[in-house]
DNA sequence: TTCCAGCGGA
DNA sequence: TCCGCAGGAA
């Protein structure tokens, strides 16, 4: 077989040679310094499910306790699915992103109805559910199913960033996936997988993040004193006190009114909370 | 300060 | 393509 080069920028090329060199560090890396992860144990699709949602930008460890917490409480789709709102949303509280509660608690309802409790193993039927995005659907897809798909996540950016763009800047993903492709285990995508998170966790501890030269990087604004703190201070305060009163919200949260009410009203449309006359409630 | 196994709406 | 979304740890 021909070493067929691939065309990584205008020109530059990766031979054969090269991948397997690169699959060598990498599954070095992992045979030595590979973690052990809870939902890497299991290949049940909901747990599996559970743990990437969790997972979305939120760091391994505050994820580790908070996964086996809820599969306790929530062990399976038609529990979640039946689960009151405001019981979700509690064992969610610190770990941040609350709307993935709710569209969690919407996917193992749409799960339980229009797939009789089986998730798809499709990647557009993964991805036409409630929280399931492009990268979601690839990881539950390799790591349920042993689908072998290319994807992209913060730690395999790094990778390919790091090994394959050191002198590279604004590195667009529509470029790496091509490498991610051509490097992918079709065999094993699972361990490789794995394998390329944890290299690219290593890498970030070490030194500076390779995904700074990600042309999609972007710095997130302060989180105190922000609209996100407010909203989360206000679900707080409801999940306290259920059938809490505009004006006992008002009092708690500090918060001009005109905002208060904005917030209410986002709130309600994205199904955390309901409103009866001037009371508010966990949907 | 930085950013985390991203998603959804505009 | 851009922006908002939680909260915590280093």
């Amino acid at each position: 077989m021909p070493t067929a080069p691939w065309r990584r920028q205008m020109h530059e090329t990766v031979t054969m040679p090269a991948v397997a060199g690169f699959r060598h560090i990498i599954l070095d890396y992992y045979r030595a310094h590979g973690r052990r992860l809870p939902w890497r144990e299991t290949r049940d699709p909901y747990a599996i499910l559970v743990s990437e949602i969790m997972l979305q930008q939120t760091q391994v460890e505050r994820v580790r306790e908070k996964y086996l917490q809820f599969l306790a409480v929530f062990p399976n789709w038609r529990e979640l699915a039946e689960a009151e709102l405001s019981r979700v949303l509690e064992l969610w509280q610190g770990l941040g992103y609350n709307r993935r509660a709710v569209s969690l608690q919407s996917c193992a309802r749409a799960v339980c109805e229009h797939f009789a409790g089986t998730l798809p193993h499709e990647v557009a039927q993964l991805e036409s559910l409630p929280g399931i995005g492009p990268y979601t659907a690839r990881a539950v897809a390799t790591f349920a199913f042993d689908t072998a798909t290319p994807f992209i996540e913060t730690n395999i950016r790094s990778v390919f960033i790091h090994h394959f763009f050191a002198d590279a800047e604004a590195v667009r993903d529509a470029d790496i996936l091509p490498l991610v492709e051509l490097t992918l285990d079709r065999d094993n995508p699972r361990d490789w997988y794995y394998a390329l998170m944890d290299y690219g966790a290593m890498l970030k501890r070490s030194g500076v993040n390779p995904s700074r030269k990600s042309a999609h990087h972007v710095r997130q604004s302060p989180f105190r004193g922000s609209n996100r703190e407010q909203r989360s201070l206000i679900l707080r305060a409801i999940l306290a006190e259920p059938g809490i009163p505009l004006g006992r919200l008002e009092e708690q949260i500090p918060l001009v009114g005109k905002l208060l009410a904005r917030n209410l009203e986002q709130l309600e449309r994205e199904g955390f909370i309901r409103q009866e006359r001037d009371r508010f409630w966990v949907r």
